[in-house]
Formats: C-alpha cells, sequence, structure tokens
DNA sequence: TTAGTGATATCC
DNA sequence: GATATCACTAAA
C-alpha cells in the first residue's frame, strides 16, 4: 500500500516514528525497481530546532521544508553525499524527517547512493511520483529512540532530544 | 586518522 | 568577492 499525502500531513513527531519500518521504492529510468526497508529516520523540526536547517531563517536553499507536505528536499553534503528529507507538517512550518539507513546499508549517504537517488529528485512529491514512493507492506516493528547524531553545534538540549528512531523487529 | 568534495552561509 | 563550515564515506 502506497503512502498517502495525509500520512506526512502531520507533525513530524508522529510521521517520523511511523515511518521507520516502511518501504522506500525506487523506480529507475530504464525501469527497474530498488526498494529497500527504512531502519532509521530522524526528525527536524522548527526553527527553533538547532539541529534544523532552518534554524538559522527561511533562505534559498532551505525553502522546500517550508513547503507542503511529502515533498522531497536533496541536501549535498560534503561535497558528494546526498542526504534525502521529505517535508512533513503544515504549509509554512520548517519541518522534515531524514531517512538516515536502511535495511541493507548503514549510512545516510550510501542509501541514496544505492538507490540512485540525488539532486534530481529535489522537490518530487513522493505521493505523487513515478520514480520514487513509500510503501507499507504491514509489518510492524519496535521503534527505539536515540539522540541525533552529527549536531554537535547545536547545544547540550537539542543533541539530547530523542528524535532519532531505529526499527528493531519484533 | 585523513583526504576528498562542493553548495551555502557568513564575513569582508 | 572570499573563506569557513558541514546531518559523510572510503581508504589507510
Amino acid at each position: 500500500m502506497k503512502l498517502s499525502e495525509e500520512f506526512f500531513q502531520r507533525d513530524v513527531l508522529e510521521v517520523a516514528p511511523e515511518l521507520v519500518g516502511k518501504i522506500l521504492v525506487r523506480r529507475l529510468d530504464d525501469g527497474t525497481e530498488l526498494r529497500e526497508r527504512i531502519t532509521e529516520t530522524e526528525a527536524y523540526r522548527g526553527e527553533e530546532d538547532k539541529g534544523c536547517y532552518a534554524s538559522k531563517g527561511r533562505t534559498k536553499a532551505n525553502e522546500l521544508l517550508y513547503g507542503r507536505s511529502g515533498i522531497i528536499f536533496m541536501r549535498l553534503c560534503y561535497g558528494m553525499h546526498w542526504l534525502m528529507n521529505i517535508v512533513t507538517g503544515e504549509e509554512d512550518q520548517p519541518q522534515g524527517v531524514l531517512l538516515r539507513c536502511g535495511e541493507l546499508h548503514n549510512g545516510p549517504a550510501k542509501l541514496t547512493k544505492y538507490m540512485n537517488i540525488d539532486g534530481s529528485l529535489e522537490g518530487e512529491e513522493i505521493c505523487r511520483s513515478e520514480r520514487i514512493w513509500l510503501e507499507d507492506d504491514g509489518e510492524k516493528f519496535n521503534v527505539i529512540t536515540a539522540p541525533r547524531v552529527g549536531i554537535d553545534y547545536a547545544g547540550e538540549y537539542w543533541k539530547s532530544v530523542l528524535w532519532r528512531f531505529i526499527a528493531e523487529r519484533k
């Protein structure tokens, strides 16, 4: 079952843990379908979240985060790694889910590399796209929480908040 | 541990 | 305009 737009229209703190265990499907131009279960996500929420791209206000680069839910927001990191985010929540609320790793590939950039995901998917609507979408196969997982990674600069509070969600098979 | 890589933010 | 920073990975 494909995930609907309503799924992403809720607060990121509801969407992120529920996204864990869902299946990311990527259809390449030659018709090949790649699928991988998402095993780890992170929530980024609002301008007050120092770890969020939007913490320094709205810019051209993070504009998509403020947009409608279900839109894919790509970030090029360290010049060579694509990280994939999905925008959630209401319009004008900068929040989104980072897909941090899949069942077969640990590491956010490995996931996108394997899936052939790059800047060309920026702005794609994940509920309407023919190139990439998410499916729910009904399988349930335990979701454990942990502090987010890679935001040492964000300060003690935002560093310690448990907005990282990891799947654990039941 | 360190190099590689490039967009963006921040500083002149 | 320049440079400092960054949610990473692979190779050593």
